[in-house]
RNA sequence: GGACGCUUAGCUCAGCUGGUUAGAGCGUCUGCUUUACACGCAGAAGGUCAUAGGUUCGAGUCCUAUAGCGUCCACCA
């Protein structure tokens, strides 16, 4: 009846779909009639700093399946997306471009101007994004599309921030943390990451001892020598004051004992830094050792360095080594772990500086009675069972995570983000420590209040995502309806960097869970299994393949083969298969609407033949399945499961059959139509394009009910029907054998316990390229098969 | 140093609470213009489920070791 191209063409038909969906206002839970229980998902928002990558793709094809299957069963389905404003990673790359077309700083521009030139290009960023998810098809309502610096949400964040303060839970502190001088500005602790490098151990004369180091330039800031207490070697220095020169500088360091230090590393002679290393600090204050600042912000050495002042790190290094000449005695080979930026891999340098923390170890009140810490807050979410995460084996490293974290460093000294509400009030006769203080979500009256420079770490924003985005704290409609939302996914690499903190604010803030349901999905990876990367290239443009292959053929390769938490190789050849299905699933398609000669829409069709009640069985099994897995968050089994019977039972028997039997018009409609459902989440493109050519009167397929079959379930036509599959099998399995001729009709004769099924089934025994007939003798046997009750026998005529 | 994952056909991977001859896709081989599809159809070959023990009537599936690969966390100068 419709003849539709030999070939689908995803590009003919993918745009214009979605702008069908977009315009039919479906997207919005507001336009949904149904009054079903709520379903949410808040999109992980990507980055404002471009494109999407594959990544990104991923966690697209994932929520737009939830977000569809849990449409079509009725619920009140929400997917709100967003973008973030990823502070420092946006401010590098308008950094980067801006020195690169104009040879300029963001200092020469000025903090206003800079923040001008950032917006504009986020702006143009979001654009760019917002077409990719399109592209993808994502069933996301636009009308509700946040950003995390646009006014509710900084609203939102002050008010935490103001709320935190007033708990005592955020506070300013002078501590050693993190800083990278190439971004200017301080790092969290799961912001660093690690390197492993080739460094030297340098063996250095003191005199009395001699010490090993992979810094020796940070020994300039040494107050210290620490030796493990029952070394004998260094027993009657401990407690004396020595006083060395360093090459141009002197130093004066006490030797402490502490059983930190490992007697066999080196000399067993460790020099004490404490303004430069986390571990030193921490000895520092336990023996209340002075602190001496010889690195800078700014990566250079401080005047406190004597001589060495002004010079980076590295070269201060050189020249320092050269001035002790022979005092270095030795000087080895060192594998060691360099922590560096996560942003931009310069390497972090620890330093004492004055910064704003959020508390996680401090005991608050919450409600009238009950006191405890944001820590046990995030513990006890995912203890108590409110948060389940897939795959469970998360559990234990969230447990791991939370439990050893420190106090999170929240100020940045970067421009790009939400500036901290603090304002201080500077009187000249006041010092530093007496400064007036104003923390709130208004700017204060009067113009002598200046208000911090720093702003927040773009983590803070987006941990409060699932709830600022739904108008907290006003007690909105969408809030009581979508909060908490139902899942969160995405890769298990922001676990820790953004899951948990989520966690931890959310029930903070809002006194529930963000989310029900965590579901970590792994990492794309290329053809030989290597991380996409920029400097490999071996990274794959979501949009390129789109292009080539189209967004169903993409979301299948990354749904199927695919399980939670583990990462999966993406190229060329697995796409291109899929590619095949999609196009399988197009000519059953065609070859249904072709052979149809007028479309009926019977909700109940009525089974005749063998086939027919075979086929609907299980079609209602496989119904049953899909919608099972889906509801356990098996989407590689469902998809796989469905994919094996759309193939390997609809196209490669029934259809064929239908052939044969002929007249199957409301059957083969049905089927149709429960096969669009059921794919739909998978392929939206594809099912609703063939729904619109198909079915075009009962509305779009995205908000079609899901299918529920019941009925249908016959064991013993599937029985039945197995066994004639069977005997077709071995016969097509001898004249391959045998290369028989394909156009040589042999003689058949089966005998079978079940002979009423041999006499029903003869046209399909038959006919489905077996080239038989079938006789009660054989004339010039050929040969014979057996198998348990059955036995075939075929001769030549 | 701690935690976890992987090791199953040539390649990439499934295999849920242990149960009959271990699955898929790709690749390979042999035939096919069969009126939906060569992005196809029919058929075939190919696995001691890393290794060694153990639990069990029964283990790819559970337990204990070992090896290789990988990831995360911590980080010692």
């Amino acid at each position: 009846m419709k003849e539709l191209p030999k070939a689908y063409l995803p590009t003919d038909y993918e745009k214009k779909i979605y702008q069908i969906w977009e315009s039919s206002g479906y997207f919005n839970p507001d336009n949904l009639k149904s009054d079903g229980e709520p379903f949410s998902i808040s999109l992980p928002p990507p980055n404002a700093t471009g494109i999407l990558h594959l990544g990104h793709a991923v966690m697209l094809a994932i929520q737009d399946l939830l977000i569809r299957f849990n449409r079509m069963l009725g619920k009140k389905t929400l997917w709100l997306p967003g973008t973030d404003h990823a502070a420092i990673a946006t401010q590098n790359v308008v950094e980067k471009n801006l020195w690169e077309q104009e040879k300029k700083t963001r200092f020469d521009l000025g903090r206003e101007k800079f923040i001008n030139r950032v917006n504009d290009f986020v702006e143009s960023s979001r654009n760019i994004i917002r077409n990719q998810m399109r592209g993808m098809g994502v069933s996301c309502d636009w009308s509700r599309e946040r950003y995390t610096l646009d006014d509710g949400l900084s609203q939102t964040v002050k008010q935490v921030f103001v709320k935190m303060y007033h708990d005592g839970l955020i506070y300013r502190g002078t501590r050693i943390v993190n800083w990278c001088y190439r971004c200017g500005t301080t790092l969290a602790d799961d912001e660093v990451e690690y390197k492993e490098s080739l460094g030297k151990l340098y063996y250095i004369n003191y005199g009395p001892v001699t010490v090993a180091t992979t810094r020796p330039e940070t020994k300039i800031g040494d107050t210290a020598l620490a030796v493990n207490p029952k070394d004998v070697r260094y027993k009657k220095l401990i407690g004396q004051e020595l006083e060395v020169v360093l090459g141009k500088v002197k130093v004066k360091v006490k030797v402490i004992a502490d059983k930190i230090i490992d007697p066999n590393f080196g000399t067993g002679v460790v020099g004490v830094t404490p303004a430069h290393s986390l571990v030193d600090f921490e000895l520092a204050q336990k023996y209340h050792l002075p602190l001496k600042e010889i690195i800078g912000p700014d990566g250079k050495m401080t005047t406190e360095a004597g001589a060495y002042v002004g010079l980076p790190v590295k070269e201060a290094r050189q020249k320092l080594l050269a001035d002790l000449g022979n005092k270095v005695e030795k000087i080895e080979d060192y594998k060691h772990n360099l922590s560096i930026c996560y942003r931009c891999g310069t390497p972090v340098e620890p330093l004492p500086s004055k910064q704003w923390f959020v508390a996680v170890d401090k005991p608050f009140k919450i409600g009238l009675f009950k006191k405890t810490t944001l820590k046990k807050l995030a513990i006890e979410a995912v203890k108590s069972g409110q948060i389940k995460i897939i795959p469970e084996r998360f559990v234990k490293v969230y447990f791991n995570w939370m439990e050893n974290l420190h106090d999170w460093c929240i100020s940045r000294q970067i421009w790009f983000g939400h500036r901290i509400p603090v304002w201080y009030r500077h009187k000249p006769e006041q010092s530093e420590s007496d400064q007036e203080i104003y923390i709130g979500v208004k700017e204060p009256k009067g113009n002598d209040w200046q208000q911090d420079p720093d702003t927040l770490d773009t983590w803070f924003s987006s941990s409060l995502w699932t709830f600022s985005t739904l108008g907290w704290p006003k007690q909105t409609n969408d809030l009581k309806t979508f909060h908490p939302t139902s899942v969160i996914e995405t890769g298990y690499d922001i676990l820790f960097f953004w899951v948990a903190r989520m966690i931890l604010m959310t029930r903070y803030a809002t006194k529930q869970i963000p989310f029900k349901t965590i579901y970590l999905h792994g990492m794309v990876r290329d053809k030989k299994g290597r991380k996409m990367s920029k400097s490999l290239s071996n990274g794959i443009n979501p949009i390129e393949i789109i292009q080539k292959y189209g967004a169903d053929t993409l979301r299948l390769s990354m749904i199927i083969g695919t399980t939670p938490g583990n990462d999966f190789r993406l190229y060329d050849e697995k796409i291109a298969g899929f590619r095949n299905f999609v196009n399988k699933l197009w000519n059953i398609s065609r070859f249904i609407l072709l052979t149809t000669k007028e479309i009926t829409t019977i909700d109940k069709p009525h089974t005749k033949t063998l086939a027919d009640k075979w086929v609907l069985s299980r079609l209602e099994n496989i119904t049953l399945e899909v919608t099972n897995h889906l509801n356990k968050f098996k989407f590689s089994q469902a998809a796989e499961k469905l994919y094996d019977f759309t193939w390997h039972e609809l196209a490669d028997w029934y259809l064929e059959i239908a052939k044969i039997e002929g007249d199957k018009n409301q059957i083969l409609t049905f089927i149709l139509q429960t096969i669009l459902k059921l794919w739909h989440p998978f392929t939206p493109f594809i099912t609703e394009t063939i729904w619109q050519e198909a079915f075009k009167d009962k509305g779009l397929l995205m908000i079609q009910p899901w299918p529920k079959l019941s009925g249908y379930k016959n064991e013993t036509a599937e029985k039945d029907l197995t066994e004639i599959q069977k005997i077709i099998a071995l016969i097509r399995n001898f004249r391959a054998e045998n290369k028989i001729a394909k156009d040589k009709i042999l003689e058949c004769h089966i005998q079978l316990t079940n002979t009423k099924i041999i006499n029903e089934q003869k046209l399909i025994l038959e006919g489905l390229r077996t080239n038989i007939k079938l006789t009660t003798t054989i004339k010039n046997k050929l040969g014979e098969i057996k198998d348990k009750d059955l036995s075939i026998t075929l001769g030549l005529k």
